[in-house]
DNA sequence: CTTACACCCTGCTCGC
DNA sequence: TGCGAGCAGGGTGTAA
């Protein structure tokens, strides 16, 4: 997409979790990408209008590239790859970017929890999806310290704290019940008691700071997560869940050499915790 | 300020 | 085979 100009664009509904923005369709035709990136779970196109494409792909969100036959030729298929038929429309194909390269990108998301989203590049952070955003995990920013300083005080189960975007962004269900095991962390333990009085680091701040870094370094090598819903299996998806310690585990054994302790499922904020009560203590 | 919970929406799996 | 209940990679709005 990079360096390609939209030359036409599909929006086949009025709106996703949230409406699009205003003449959303004439906003993108006829500008050229200029970068791609992200920040939290927020994929980020520079636009050649001044403008950033904001893209959330909620829980079922995904592209589906169809690159014209050029990147994939010969080669390993592209994440997602598929052929796009003009007029086929699938099932829940909401936005369909046509590029000056060739290109075709859908957008496809069945439960409607993603959106798109248009501001200006310098404004961005002060967007309402930007403000108040917590740290990347992956930067610099993560650390035992950080770690420590964001729960201190804080009796929110320590599952419920490190799935809230405002500390950390950018961890969803998966990797935190992979991180808390790794760490041997037990998610109904208070958040705050990683941290001293003070707010210094424990040695279990600095041992989840560590294990979120791995997991997600791990994951992305993997090509990330993909799980029951996927549309293909052409060998293009991700691996990670195959690595999967404890999540969606419940009743198998636990991995850690040795131990004799079963993956359990509990409900935190309505969602599910999956972790080992041996490895992971009060 | 915190924490808890319902809700947005569709599809799949499970038990009966 | 059919059908309802429960659950699913996320985020937000409201209430307590």
């Amino acid at each position: 997409m990079v360096g390609a100009r939209f030359v036409k664009v599909e929006q086949r509904r009025p709106d996703l979790r949230i409406p699009f923005p205003e003449r959303f369709v004439e906003r993108l035709t006829g500008r050229t990408v200029t970068a791609l990136g992200r920040r939290a779970k927020y994929l980020l196109a520079d636009l050649s209008s001044g403008e950033v494409l904001i893209m959330h792909l909620g829980m079922t969100g995904r592209f589906l590239v169809d690159d014209g036959g050029k990147a994939s030729g010969g080669g390993p298929p592209l994440i997602g790859a598929y052929r796009h038929t003009a007029g086929g429309v699938r099932a829940h194909d909401h936005v369909v970017f046509h590029l000056s390269n060739g290109a075709v990108v859908t957008y496809n998301d069945a439960r409607r929890f993603g959106f798109m989203d248009l501001v200006p590049r310098t404004e961005l952070d002060r967007s309402r999806h930007f403000t108040g955003l917590g740290i990347e995990p992956l930067s610099d920013a993560l650390s035992g310290e950080t770690v420590a300083q964001l729960l201190l005080g804080r009796r929110a189960p320590l599952k419920a704290a490190l799935l809230d975007q405002r500390l950390i962004a950018g961890l969803g269900n998966i990797y935190v019940c992979e991180a808390l095991y790794r760490a041997g962390l037990h998610p109904s333990a208070p958040a705050g008691s990683l941290a001293t009085p003070t707010g210094r680091p424990t040695a279990k701040a600095h041992r989840l700071a560590e294990a979120i870094r791995e997991v997600l370094n791990e994951a992305v090598a993997a090509g990330g997560s993909t799980l029951r819903d996927y549309a293909r299996t052409d060998g293009s998806l991700g691996y990670f869940q195959h690595r999967f310690r404890v999540y969606d585990r419940e009743g198998k054994p636990c991995m850690r050499a040795g131990c004799k302790g079963e993956i359990r499922r509990l409900v935190q904020g309505g969602r599910s915790t999956f972790f080992c009560p041996v490895c992971q203590r009060p």
